[in-house]
DNA sequence: TTATCTTTAGACAATATTTGTCAAGTCAAT
DNA sequence: ATTGACTTGACAAATATTGTCTAAAGATAA
């Protein structure tokens, strides 16, 4: 899954915007931003709030997507995984 | 949040073993075990059913805990981790 | 108190994982 | 066939994690 990344490149292209021009207003290389859309690299915490400036989003809803794409990522291939979801979100409450 | 190391210091103290004795079983330097019942380290994943065996608990019931503080991780200090879990248990599902 | 045993702390080393870069590649449209 | 947009793969760089060693702290009994 790349909920994160999914999610940009629909906002990317509903706004007309290239790889390279994005990229730039976000100071990092186009490659980079590429494997960032299609999942193969996760984006810096800290570039979350500059994405969501500029493509005119809410932050908070990145940040979940990020959240969430980091989540996968602990429990992927886990058998478990549901039960320990269950168990933190009752512990965290 | 420290889940799994909780539990272990538990297990162990209940079993009357000391830290050099579980560590010798498990073959890991003492200070780190005694790390990772504090929380200072993380278990690796591979380690986890070699202490259930050792302990004589559960495997599962370990691995939630020790997938517990994995997620703990990755949320921590996160506004807006609950929304993350809803989310992604929502689409895991 | 001192001697001993268990556990912890801290600095550092060793490993592993993640992120970033570059150059070359594909693919579509012209 | 050239150009422009995007992707890929190998590698480098940067970060993060895990492990080790030594000394210190804490407890307890002699």
């Amino acid at each position: 899954m790349n909920y994160l990344g999914t999610r940009l490149r629909e906002l990317r292209e509903e706004q007309g915007l290239l790889l390279r021009q994005l990229a730039a207003q976000l100071e990092i290389d186009t490659a980079l931003l590429s494997k960032i859309e299609r999942g193969d690299r996760r984006a810096q915490r800290e570039l979350v709030p500059n994405i969501s400036s500029i493509l005119k989003v809410k932050e908070d809803e990145l940040i979940v997507l990020w959240l969430a794409d980091k989540l996968e990522d602990v429990i992927e291939n886990e058998p478990l995984a549901d039960k320990a979801l269950d168990f933190i979100k009752k512990e965290t409450k």
